[in-house]
DNA sequence: GTCTATACTAGGATAGAC
DNA sequence: GTCTATCCTAGTATAGAC
């Protein structure tokens, strides 16, 4: 069956397109760049995405979406204590970012960007992260009213620290960042 | 004199390049939409920063960082207690973000960027930010060993809580962040 | 599913008139 | 100090062969 074979080289295709756009945000990608990487031509890469640019960043997102359901949310919500849990997706966090060297595909997709399809989905996985994140917070002890500036308190933090190890070329303070809220945490 | 008035007109050219590099990064802006957004042709753009789009990008960042000694780091090594410094400091953050509203010129030109003489006024900028804020802590009791980390966590809150802000829509999250510095510098 | 070839637009940059 | 005109490259996108 084809679209099996399809569907997986789309898939490590979209993996590429994921590095670049993360490293480039949506406005620094050119189709050539893509072109280069990849090793297709500019038509083939049409082939795949008729949609174009747009097209590719939305399924870059849609796939860091599925990642964060596999690695973040979804263990955020799942079995263990509440500690744990959150210990898992600071390890998610080290492990998406490299350890702080690799930028944030949602930091770097909303430079420039107005209102689109791609800033929608980009949101709707901020939302998804805060909402899993909260109610972590919340089990932990956190008082459901303040569950949700905490989880975007805990989110910024990390965001932050990656501007400040890529900025500065220094790792650590991304790392510090998680081992803060791991110790916070308890 | 007429430099007197190409200093200020060039200031004022400067100004408006600030606000385009701050929301599209460096890759994002076109000399076409600088253009457009000045009113000014392309050859004029020329005359004024003949290395072209770096020059600008320099320019901007070298006016950054000036605003920055004058409303940021001056403040922080000025006169008052340390803790209304920090709060001016604070001040200053609402006001260069515009409430939360108003990307960072720093974590926007860091995209996509490698090592250029760009990235090393960021670098350079967020350094004297990080050492001036990191002295006013020490003031405030912090260990001088832990200052700079401590430093590094302010200003990572800061620029997360702007991503978040800007993500989601909700600049709660960027007066969240100041009310939360605030309070915890007593 | 991939390619070459092509069209057309926008991007960066310069020359030279006013 | 500003403009029009120009150059060349890179950008997005499509057509059609293999």
């Amino acid at each position: 069956m084809s679209t099996g074979g399809s569907a997986s080289l789309k898939e490590a295709l979209t993996a590429q397109l994921y590095q670049l756009f993360r490293v480039h945000g949506f406005e620094g990608v050119s189709i050539g760049a893509i072109s280069a990487a990849t090793g297709l031509s500019r038509s083939s890469l049409y082939h795949h995405f008729p949609g174009g640019k747009e097209e590719m960043a939305e399924a870059v997102v849609a796939r860091a979406r599925g990642w964060f359901a596999g690695h973040v949310t979804g263990p955020l919500r799942g079995a263990g204590t509440p500690q744990a849990r959150l210990k898992a997706m600071l390890s998610a966090m080290d492990e998406a970012f490299a350890g702080g060297s690799e930028p944030c595909l949602v930091a770097s997709m909303l430079v420039g960007a107005g209102s689109n399809p791609v800033t929608d989905g980009l949101r709707a996985l901020l939302n998804e992260w805060l909402d899993a994140l909260g109610a972590c917070l919340v089990e932990m002890g956190t008082p459901k009213a303040k569950a949700r500036p905490a989880a975007a308190a805990i989110i910024g933090r990390i965001e932050g620290a990656l501007i400040l190890s890529r900025g500065l070329g220094d790792r650590s303070h991304f790392k510090a960042a998680l081992n803060d809220i791991a110790r916070e945490a308890g």
